[in-house]
RNA sequence: GGAGAGGUGGCCGAGUGGUCGAAGGCGCAGCACUGGAAAUGCUGUAUAGGGGCAACUCUAUCGAGGGUUCGAAUCCCUCCCUCUCCGCCA
C-alpha cells in the first residue's frame, strides 16, 4: 500500500510513477477525498477535545457537591449532548472517506524503483547475466515425455482425483521432489535462513497484507465458509508471521526459508503449458523471505537473488537473470530479478524464481515496523523463490536425460535422492 | 460439537461509571553510586493519526463492532479469539 500522505501532498508523483507501469490515472478526486478526510479529522478531534473538557467539568462539579440536577450542570450536559451529536455526524462522514481512500490505496500497485528499467511488457525486460552452458541437441525430450517413460507422475488419474492441472507424483518422481525440497532447505538454512513450514490456509487479512487481495481474488482458491484461502505462495503466511509487530532493529534482518505447497487458479492460462510440471494448480516451492531494516534493503536484494541462484548453481542448471521492466513488475514489487532456467527439451528459458524487493509496500499493509533511537519506521520486505520445485524437477529431467532413457542427477543431489540417476523401472 | 473461564501496555497484573493511556511489579534504556560490576536510588519507557521549526500539544485506542451516559477499561448487545474439562481425532 502506498502512503496516504503521498496522495494528499504529492499525487502527481504517484500518477507519474504508476504511469511508468503503464497505468493512466487521475488522482485529483482521491486527493480531494484525502484532504477532506483530514479536514474532518481536525474538526472532529477539536470537537472531541471540547466534549472531554465538558465531561471533566461535570464530573468535578458533582464531586465538589453540586446537585446533578442544578441548572449549571444540566446546561453543561446539554452542551455535551450537542457536541456528541455533531461528532457523530462528522465521524460518520470521515469513516466513509477513510474507507474509500483505503479501498483505492489497496488497489494500487507498488511504485517502481528508480533503478527499475522502463518498459511496456515482458519484451522490454533486460537480461543481466547468464550462468552455465545450456545443453542443446536435436533429440532432446521435454520433461513430461521423460517423466512418462520413467513413470514419475500420473496426469490422467490426477484428473480423477482432482481436476486438470493437478499432478500425482509417483515412485522416483515423488522421491525426487522430496529430495529437492530437503536439499533446498538444507542449502538455505546452512546460510542462516530460518526454516518455516507455515499454514497453507490463510485468512483474508494475510492475503491483503502481502498484496494478493483485493485485486487478485480470482487467482486464489477459497474456502468461503471459513474466510480462509489456499495460499498461492509462502510469501503470504511468512509476511503475516510478523503482521502488526514492531521488530527491534538489532534483530533485523530476519531471513526465512519456507517450504509450502502453493495453490493458484491460473485463470486465463487455458491451453498454455498443459503438459507436465510447469503450470499446475498445486505445486511445491521453497520461498526465501527477508524482513530488513529500510536502510539495508538494496544490498539484501542482491543477496536474496544470489541465494536463489546458488540453488541452480549447486544443481548445475544453466540459467539467465532477467530484470523485469516497469510494465512487467508484479503488484507488490518495486524491482524484480527473474531467474530463468534452461530447459534443453523445450529449448527455452523458463522462469523458476522471482526475486523482488517490495520496499515498505507490504510492511505498510501488514503494519510491520522496526524501532531504534531514531524512532519507529516501516521495515522493508523481500522475497525470492528458492526455488519452484516442480520446475526444478523439469529442468533436471531435461538437462540430465541420457540416450538410454535414464536421467543423470547432479552430484549434490545424490545423497538426497539415494542414487545418481533416475532409471526406467 | 457440549460445558465453564477469560481477553488490559514488551511481559505479569490491578482497576466495575468520573480528571485512567491506565496502579504495582518485571523487563529495557539513561543517569547517580562503584576501581569495575552487582545491589540500590532517580528518571524515562505503547501505537496510530492531526497541529507545531521545536519544546510540545490534540484526538483515538484496555479483543472487534455497536449501544447507554455530560463522561465507559468499567454497564448493555452482537461478534471474534484464547484457555480448561468432556466428546472426537492424525
Amino acid at each position: 500500500m502506498l502512503d496516504q500522505r503521498l496522495v494528499r501532498d504529492n499525487p502527481d508523483l504517484i500518477a507519474n510513477e504508476l504511469g511508468r507501469r503503464g497505468m493512466t490515472l487521475d488522482l485529483t478526486g482521491l486527493q480531494l477525498i484525502a484532504q477532506q478526510q483530514r479536514n474532518l479529522e481536525e474538526q472532529r478531534s477539536s470537537l472531541q477535545a471540547e466534549g472531554n473538557r465538558i465531561g471533566k467539568e461535570v464530573g468535578q462539579r458533582i464531586q465538589q457537591g453540586s446537585d446533578p440536577k442544578a441548572s449549571d450542570v444540566t446546561e453543561l450536559r446539554q452542551q455535551g449532548n450537542l457536541i456528541k451529536q455533531k461528532v457523530a455526524v462528522l465521524e460518520d462522514e470521515e469513516k466513509q472517506l477513510s474507507a474509500r481512500l483505503r479501498e483505492q490505496l489497496l488497489s494500487f500497485p507498488n511504485l517502481p524503483s528508480p533503478d527499475c528499467p522502463e518498459g511496456r511488457d515482458e519484451n522490454d525486460n533486460q537480461e543481466r547475466h547468464r550462468w552455465g552452458k545450456p545443453r542443446e541437441g536435436k533429440d532432446l525430450l521435454e520433461h513430461w515425455a521423460i517423466a512418462e517413460r520413467l513413470k514419475l507422475f500420473e496426469t490422467e488419474r490426477s484428473v480423477r482425483i482432482a481436476q486438470s492441472r493437478f499432478v500425482t507424483l509417483m515412485g522416483q518422481g515423488a522421491r525426487l521432489e522430496r529430495a529437492l525440497i530437503n536439499f533446498m532447505l538444507d542449502l538455505h538454512t546452512s546460510k542462516g535462513y530460518r526454516e518455516v513450514m507455515p499454514p497453507v490456509l490463510v485468512n483474508t487479512a494475510s492475503l491483503t497484507g502481502s498484496g494478493q487481495l483485493p485485486k487478485f481474488a480470482e487467482e486464489s482458491f477459497r474456502c468461503a465458509e471459513d474466510d480462509l484461502w489456499l495460499t498461492p505462495t509462502a510469501e503470504v503466511p511468512v509476511t503475516s508471521l510478523h503482521r502488526d509487530e514492531i521488530i527491534p532493529a538489532d534483530q533485523l534482518p530476519l531471513r526465512y526459508a519456507a517450504y509450502s505447497p502453493c495453490f493458484r487458479r491460473e485463470a486465463g492460462s487455458y491451453g498454455r503449458d498443459t503438459r507436465g510440471l510447469i503450470r499446475l494448480h498445486q505445486f511445491n516451492k521453497v520461498e526465501l523471505y527477508w524482513f530488513v531494516h529500510p536502510d539495508h534493503s538494496q544490498a539484501a536484494h542482491a543477496q536474496i537473488t544470489a541465494d536463489a541462484e546458488a540453488v541452480l548453481q549447486a544443481l548445475e542448471l544453466p540459467y539467465r537473470v532477467i530484470e523485469l521492466c516497469t510494465g512487467d513488475l508484479g503488484f507488490s514489487s518495486s524491482r524484480t530479478f527473474d531467474l530463468e532456467v534452461w530447459l534443453p527439451g523445450a529449448g527455452a528459458f523458463r522462469e523458476i524464481s522471482s526475486c523482488s524487493i517490495c520496499g515498505d509496500f507490504q510492511a505498510r499493509r501488514s503494519a510491520i515496523r522496526t524501532k531504534d533511537e531514531k524512532g519507529t519506521r516501516l521495515i522493508h520486505t523481500l522475497n525470492g523463490s528458492g526455488l519452484a520445485v516442480g520446475r526444478t524437477m523439469a529442468a533436471l529431467l531435461e538437462t540430465g536425460q541420457q540416450s538410454d532413457g535414464s536421467v543423470l542427477l547432479p552430484k549434490t543431489l545424490v545423497p538426497y535422492f539415494g542414487n545418481d540417476r533416475l532409471e526406467p523401472e
